[in-house]
DNA sequence: CGGGTTTTGAAGCGACTGATTCAAAACGAG
DNA sequence: CTCGTTTTGAATCAGTCGCTTCAAAACCCG
């Protein structure tokens, strides 16, 4: 065998994450992945290719990470508004609090880069579908407990609530005015 | 008197604004700039000032044209709820058309520079202001005619179309089928 | 046409871009 | 301990970044 790799590939996947979702692809030069991760230029292109493909990489990770979290959250306790309720105020937060301020990584993916490069489409469009999918699930436990009225499909539902949602994404980057985003949030809810 | 410029600035602003639309501010370099301008960079710099300004301008320039032609379709003929309907799917056929592929401008750039720059973000939340306080006149007029049930404020109504109408946007970068966007149209005009 | 003013194109500034090279270092297997 | 393999840091590649300089060109006014 031969020498073994002196730093974590998932912790640089991490911090190659943050880096890259506060500011964005083009807005991220090589060496602040190296600042971020601590590894050498010729570390980082050995293991992982290039700019690109760490890119990538850093989105899967998002997946595992953060939209894994939401979707964990979706099927978590309570009712089904009140974890559709839960999911959009912490978004809600998280685009107020000041000193986090970048958004969703897959929204911005899909801005920055969606109509530009396949396979940042398809990722994203992955994230995309299993929030929906897993929104959906939701919704349908509503109908069947009789919290949401069952007159409509489910999956019609769900995307509704989805782009209330990432509409809400978009707005908090502009709004800072909690109760106003807050407020939209129940408005939707009350109208399923 | 001296030297008259050879070149009309409104039609600088418009290509600038083209160029940053479709790449973003980081995605674009002043050789771009140059390129789409057919400017060389004394006179772009001796005229606007810098990148970051000329982009300012740009966005100016798409409030002024882009999101006007919206207003104007919201101020137009038909029905409170065709217009709404009017103002949604030309949107979703720009951003399904492979042609085109650039998004929604204002929300580029709520995306890629609201959370690093003040002056972007102010000029993004005159945009979205201008549109909701359009979307709620409309909402108004509904209302009046017992279109839309008045039982709601509205401007909460307003926000809440708005809010869907943002996230249909980013939905349309990675979601290729217009049926499942249009469906959310529908759907969403017709629980008003 | 001369004088004063502005614009223009070409050249280039230092800094940084994504990416590569390469020898030294660091290991496990035999 | 040696060999074969891999990783690492330092140096550096050509090219591009945003931006500036400057003299020549282009104009209007008198």
């Amino acid at each position: 065998m031969a020498r073994p790799r002196q730093f974590d590939e998932d912790r640089v996947i991490t911090a190659a994450m943050e880096t890259f979702w506060r500011h964005g692809y083009e807005g991220t030069s090589t060496r602040d992945l190296c600042d971020s991760t601590g590894l050498g230029p010729s570390s980082l292109y050995n293991t992982f290719g290039g700019k690109r493909e760490l890119y990538l990489r850093a989105l899967d990770r998002y997946y595992e990470t953060v939209t894994g979290a939401q979707i964990e959250r979706l099927q978590g306790p309570g009712t089904a508004k009140d974890r559709l309720r839960a999911m959009m105020l912490t978004s809600v937060d998280s685009d107020l609090d000041a000193d986090d301020g970048r958004g969703c990584f897959a929204i911005n993916a899909a801005i920055e880069l969606a109509g530009l490069d396949a396979d940042v489409k398809r990722v994203v469009r992955r994230n995309f579908t299993r929030v929906e999918d897993e929104v959906r699930a939701v919704v349908q436990e509503g109908q069947d407990a009789g919290e949401i009225p069952a007159d409509r499909d489910a999956r019609a539902v769900a995307r509704l609530v989805q782009s209330t949602y990432y509409g809400l994404r978009v707005l908090g980057r502009v709004q800072d005015d909690r109760d106003v985003l807050v407020a939209t949030v129940d408005d939707t809810l009350e109208r399923l």
